[in-house]
DNA sequence: TGCGTTTCTTGATTCAGATCAAGGAACGCA
DNA sequence: TGCGTTCCTTGATCTGAATCAAGAAACGCA
C-alpha cells in the first residue's frame, strides 16, 4: 500500500470520526469532557484539513474559529517589517488553536505537514467555555504548558548556542516522540525543512545544516535521507543541549 | 519627604489593606470578584515583602505559594548549566505568580525591586479555583496575556537586533507605563540595572550600554542619572523596534 | 527511469555582538 | 561631605554565526 493511499484511508476515517474514536480525545480541549458535555462538542465541530505549506490563518484577520489540531504539525509565526521571521510555537496532535475572548489571529499559523483540524465556531465555542468548567479547566492546562514551553524557548533564543539549539531541537523531538522508534531505536523523522528549522531556532538555514552535520560525524546522530535522524548517543546529545540537569532523568 | 519615608509608609499601609482598597482590585486574579468571593480571598491572603535583589522562589523548590504582585517589579529567570542566565519574564503590579496544579517551582523568581506579595497558600488556592469561575476565568486570562507576551519576547530573542531590541524595551516600558509621565512628557524609571536588561534581552550589559547610548546620540532619549529615561522622539523609537507596524497606533 | 525542482551541503568572507580591559560616574551610608 | 562600593561607559580585540556563492543530493512527477 502505498502512502498516499494510507493518507487518504486517514483523512476519510477522520471525516466520519466520532468523538469517542478521536485519536486525540484524552489530550486535546476535550479531554476532561463527560459524554453530555461530548455530544455538545460534537455537533458544533467540523473538520478540516490543510496541505503541508498552507497558511491556515493569517495574523490580523478576524478569528472566527478556533481549533484542536488532529493531525500533522502546524506552526505560530511572527514577522518582522523588512521579513525576518521567527517561529514561536510548534503545534503537535491535541495542540488548541486560538484563544476565546480574542477578535483578532495574533499570529501567522500554516500548516508545516499535512493537517487536520477540528474546528469550533469561536462564538459558540465562547459560550461552552463558560457553561462547562471542564473545557475551561483543561483549557487553562494547555495554555499553562504552552507557557512553559514558550519560556524554555526563550532561554533557548537567548542564550543557547547554535550547537546547542540544535540538540536541544532534536532532543525535544525525541522527547515529544514526534515518530515511533522501531526497534528500540530512536528513530526520528523532523516534521520541518532545514530553513523552517532554523526559524524556529533563530538561525539560518546554513548553520543548521552545519550544526547538524558536525553532530553527525561526533557519532551523536545519523542522517538518512532529508528528514530522518537517529539518535545513536542520548547521554552526549543531553550534555550538547547545555541545560542544567537538574531534575532531568532519562526517558 | 524623603523617598525612604513615602517607601515605609507604603508598606505600612499595605500591611493592613483591605481588599477593596487594594491598588491592584481591579487587574489581579480577584478582578471579577464579587464581595462574597472577596471575602473567602480576604481570609486567606497574607503580605510578604522583599528587598531588591532578594529571591523569592528558587527554582525546584516546592511550590507552596501562589501570589499577586502588589508592588515592585519581579523577574523570572531561567539558567544553564555553565550559569548563563536569561529572563523568561518580567513581573508588575497585577501579575500573578505560581501555577495551580503544581507541585514544584518553575523558574528562580527574583525581586528585581523591593516588592510585596499578596501570597495564598497553594492548596485551598486551588480549591477556591475550582469553588470559583470568576477566579479561573482571570486566571486563564492572565495566562493568556503572559503568553502573547512571551511570543513576542521570542521574536525578540530570536531575530531582533541589539538596537531593535533595546528599543523595543523602551517601548514597552513606556507602553506598560512602568512610571508617571509629568507634565506630559515620557519620563520613565527604568526598574532594572544594565546587567538585568541584557539578561532580559538575551544581550551583555556592555552593548546594553553602547545601544542606550547609541539612542541618546541620535536625540531619541535622554539618561539621567542610572536609570532614569526620557522619550525625545517617539516616531523614531517605534520606527527603531523593527517591529511590522500593522496595527499599532500610537498610543 | 530520467529530468526538473526543491532542498541541502560546503566553502569563503564579513560583521554584529561578545569578550577582555580599564577607567569614571552615581549612589548609599557614615 | 566624603568615601567605598556598585554600576556604567568606552575602547580594543576576537569570534560565532550570518551572508554570499556555488554545487550536489534527494525527491516528485512524467
Amino acid at each position: 500500500m502505498t502512502l498516499i493511499q494510507i493518507k487518504y484511508m486517514n483523512k476519510l476515517n477522520l471525516a466520519a470520526v466520532r468523538c469517542n474514536d478521536c485519536p486525540i480525545r484524552h489530550r486535546a480541549v476535550c479531554a476532561r469532557c463527560d459524554d453530555d458535555e461530548l455530544s455538545r462538542l460534537e455537533q458544533m465541530k467540523s473538520y478540516k484539513s490543510y496541505t503541508a505549506g498552507e497558511t491556515i490563518m493569517w495574523r490580523g484577520e478576524p478569528l472566527e474559529h478556533v481549533a484542536s489540531l488532529v493531525e500533522g504539525v502546524a506552526s505560530l509565526s511572527k514577522t518582522l517589517e523588512d521579513g525576518r521571521t521567527q517561529m514561536v510555537g510548534l503545534l503537535l496532535p491535541s495542540d488548541f488553536i486560538g484563544r476565546p475572548g480574542r477578535t483578532e489571529v495574533e499570529f501567522d499559523v500554516t500548516a508545516t505537514t499535512d493537517v487536520t483540524l477540528c474546528r469550533f465556531e469561536r462564538k459558540p465555542f465562547e459560550q461552552l467555555v463558560e457553561d462547562t468548567p471542564h473545557v475551561a479547566q483543561r483549557l487553562m492546562e494547555l495554555a499553562l504548558d504552552e507557557l512553559d514551553a514558550a519560556r524554555d524557548w526563550m532561554l533557548l533564543l537567548g542564550r543557547k548556542t547554535a550547537r546547542e539549539k540544535i540538540a536541544t531541537f532534536i532532543d525535544m523531538l525525541a522527547q515529544r516522540k514526534i515518530a515511533g522508534d522501531a526497534h528500540g531505536k530512536h528513530t526520528l523523522e523532523m516534521p520541518m525543512t532545514r530553513d523552517q528549522i532554523a526559524n524556529y531556532l533563530g538561525l539560518t538555514l546554513e548553520t543548521v545544516s552545519r550544526q547538524f552535520n558536525a553532530l553527525k560525524k561526533e557519532g551523536v546522530i545519523t542522517l538518512s535521507g532529508r528528514k530522518e535522524i537517529e539518535v545513536i548517543d542520548l547521554l552526549a546529545l543531553r550534555e550538547a543541549t547545555g541545560d542544567d540537569a537538574d531534575g532531568g532523568v532519562l526517558s
